[in-house]
DNA sequence: TGCAATATACTTGTATGTTAGTTTTTCTGG
DNA sequence: CCAGAAAAACTAACATACAAGTATATTGCA
């Protein structure tokens, strides 16, 4: 307990720190979805007043990360196929437009090389199975798309609004990598291909190409999340779809 | 104060209703950008302890509408226009993806006349000078557009982001209502006609024509901002663009 | 008067009570 | 053993108290 309230006093201020522990623990299924948090609970195991926890808490809810229900209870937010699939849809439109005007435009060659260096890493990190090393890589590398194309800050909002989809990369790599029966299907595989090949479309800025490619790659997490949905009903949400 | 309290106590929890307070003050330019606030004072001023004051600033924090700076105080967030025009971005990449969508299939007749209702609507606010109406019932009808595709929930991430927006059309209103000699430069008299041509655009299903108005219409919000930092620069953050 | 050190009045962050509402458990009567 | 009511144990929401940091005002000295 006390080994947790150190880590926690490290980022500056207690109620950061419970953010980060918290925010880390659920995208790892540390945290399961659909379970159940308290307040109070919380506050004793990590050894602080319940003050910082609500500051934390309150802004996981604005994230959609765990849902609260007054004077009831708290607990980690199930992960919602819907909210995915709008998600899905934003990123795949905006992505294609980004990439769209790189194809225009052109790429640095220096850029080009950071771009080769993030998927060495990914490739790097999957093969040594960090899971969220390589998610993190992955999501820079897009960041780093729009970067390079002058809407840097139009990626922020998606660092608030991807809970599911990470949980989601998340979970799909745990599977995979434990069931080596279905490595056929293991589809992050996949993706570092895709990310090859869309590098070598952007080169030869072939805007179509780029586009179908970075379409089918992110349309891609909805489909997993459709599979992981039948292998882990708890954790999802039922909504109607 | 007392009426405050009222006020506040009527949608369900205090924390709720000071955050809806708050946020509609700021919107309305009640509370002006850059002024600062205090936890005490507003918790004084609205005859409640911190705790629920504090919860709903946390919220605003999140939605970029104040800034906390800790141990420092807290204030009204200045208008950013590097913020909008990444606002500004996103939502013309997507609304565009969501005229064509429905230039492709086509909309039904019964959507047809709710828009034409909301169009309605915001030519009689305009007139009345119902400055919030004609803002809500603008918002309104664009969601009505992502609705209608099947995107209904990709409007959704818009209404925690908007902040910037909605400030910069409110003092555009203002502005131009109380400058009677700036009338002929009053851009919402435009965005009305715009709406009207997109409508018939629509009608027609000319994708083209539709996705043009739609950026016109969109970026006109950052033009409009661009004005009125010039008048007004001490609402504006001086971010470097 | 000018300046520096100190005291004071602020700020938010954190801790701890208290309240109101919900769920679960336990006791009681049949 | 079962049903139902009362009570106890939870929940988060709200109120208050304290701590730690920052800016300002004030005071004392040169």
């Amino acid at each position: 307990m006390e080994h947790k309230k150190a880590l926690i006093k490290e980022s500056g201020n207690t109620s950061d720190g419970i953010y980060e522990l918290l925010r880390r623990k659920i995208l790892e299924f540390t945290l399961l979805p659909g379970e159940t948090l308290s307040e109070n609970t919380l506050a004793a195991e990590l050894g602080v007043s319940r003050s910082p926890v609500r500051d934390a808490l309150s802004r996981l809810v604005s994230e959609g990360c765990i849902v609260v229900y007054p004077q009831r209870g708290t607990q980690v937010s199930k992960i919602s196929l819907q909210r995915v699939r709008q998600f899905v849809f934003m990123r795949t439109v905006l992505e294609k437009q980004v990439l769209a005007e790189l194809c225009a435009t052109g790429i640095a060659e220096e850029h080009f090389e950071m771009l080769e260096q993030s998927l060495m890493l990914q490739r790097q990190h999957y093969e040594t199975q960090s899971t969220s090393e390589l998610l993190y890589e992955d999501l820079r590398m897009h960041q780093l798309l729009y970067e390079f194309c002058g809407h840097k800050s139009a990626w922020v909002p998606f660092n608030m609004l991807d809970c599911d989809m990470l949980r989601i990369s998340c979970l799909q790599i745990r599977t995979y990598s434990y069931n080596v029966t279905m490595a056929a299907v293991d589809s992050w595989e996949n993706a570092l291909i895709e990310h090859r090949m869309m590098f070598d479309a952007l080169r030869k800025r072939d805007t179509q190409a780029v586009c179908l490619l970075c379409s089918r790659h992110i349309e891609q997490i909805v489909w997993s999340g459709e599979d992981l949905r039948r292998i882990y009903p708890q954790y999802f949400e039922l909504d109607i779809a």
